[in-house]
DNA sequence: GTACGTTTCAAACATACGTTTGAAACGTAA
DNA sequence: TTACGTTTCAAACGTATGTTTGAAACGTAC
């Protein structure tokens, strides 16, 4: 072991015990202890807690964002000259790409994703900088094909459903363990995280093609609801 | 100020900078000093940080649970014999009660969404068993509404888009502040929390009705996508 | 085998946290 | 005024955190 292992086992232990606790509820000496390395490890492979938080993202992000680049790429191609693609292609497109990740089991998978949401959700300004700054073109790309799938929407519009489809996402996948696992004690069915993905999209979809806004009736009144 | 206002002033400043931060990003210090109050007066009047977390949801909570009810039942009175309320009635008694919830103006109710959303993410195990303890029962029913109101849905379909449901709204309310500013600067937008609330509850109507899950195509085939 | 760059390790450092303490200040009723 | 329960306050306590340190161990090239 040359470039010694315990980077891996380092960024291992960190990854599953930020998804089960949070960034600022986890701490070194938790995961240097999982990790079995001695505590100064961290500092003297990463510099700081910070840093070793964005080196459990890029771990992941970077192949992810060269995945979806180039499932893009194929989805532009097929549609070329014809009409764009579709919001359930373009939706199928980033799950996919997922689910492609080499070295990535359906475990990883979905402890990443709850990573995801707690970026979005834990304040972590350090963090959410770093992600704008490192992977702000694939996500642009997807907003621009999200554009083109959704022309009806005025701008307001699209703005506020990508946040709600965000939202479930991150949401869901955030918690698809606990999830998953109420499910199974409750009706007794087990579920992949590909077969949410295979609910959320077309719930995604549906909401991202709903009618009109809702008519907010005055404070007080008894106006009748749709 | 007989029983002083400390206590309010407390709450006050804890509301906003849990908002702002986060739970173990805020420290009594912080508080303490944004509420011109001695350190020592959480632990004095509340017995400990967790202890404040609780009474800042249960200031908030209770009447609004309160008042949750009583749209509960006037939704159901409303339909007695007939058919059941509609998800859109369902959905937006909630968002009214909340708007309608006295000593409360919008930027209390912004606030207050926020904590909602943090609660549901951040582990925080604590929260999680006082909210569920507490305010089990309103929960209960508007479940056993949207049962009603979903009744072409199957069980595990209906319980996947209530968490989907639950994210979109979750995520969204808890950033709703970020998000407006956000807008405000793009595209120069001024938006109310109740319109977002306007445009997220048909979303998450059309998401519940939205049909069949999507059939996934084995992982590395070309097959084509609706 | 010796020298040298890299990595590990136990220990300590400075700082921030939630909480406790005991005395001072306050308000009120006798 | 006196006495007493309540509230405030500055200070300290114990603990946990991220980080630094300097020596030891390791691996490799000469």
């Amino acid at each position: 072991m040359a470039q010694s292992d315990t980077v891996d086992r380092i960024l291992d232990a960190a990854e599953e015990l930020f998804a089960e606790r949070g960034f600022s509820e986890t701490s070194l000496r938790m995961i240097t202890s999982k990790a079995k390395v001695n505590l100064a490890a961290v500092n003297y492979h990463f510099g700081s807690k910070n840093a070793l938080i964005h080196a459990v993202f890029a771990r992941f992000l970077t192949p992810y964002s060269a995945t979806l680049e180039s499932a893009f790429d194929q989805l532009e191609a097929e549609c070329q000259g014809g009409e764009p693609p579709s919001l359930n292609r373009i939706l199928w497109a980033l799950t996919e790409s997922a689910v492609r990740m080499p070295q990535r089991n359906e475990r990883g998978i979905s402890i990443f994703m709850r990573l995801l949401g707690l970026a979005y959700t834990q304040s972590q300004g350090h963090l959410r900088k770093f992600l704008e700054e490192e992977y702000s073109q694939p996500f642009g790309r997807f907003m621009s094909l999200l554009k083109e799938a959704t022309p009806e929407l005025s701008a307001v519009d699209r703005y506020w459903r990508i946040q709600f489809m965000l939202g479930a996402t991150a949401f869901t996948m955030s918690s698809s363990d606990a999830l998953i696992g109420i499910l199974e004690t409750k009706i007794g069915v087990e579920t992949s995280v590909q077969e949410i993905a295979a609910r959320l999209v077309p719930f995604l979809a549906a909401g991202m093609k709903a009618p009109e806004k809702l008519q907010m009736p005055p404070l007080g009144s008894d106006i009748e609801l749709a």
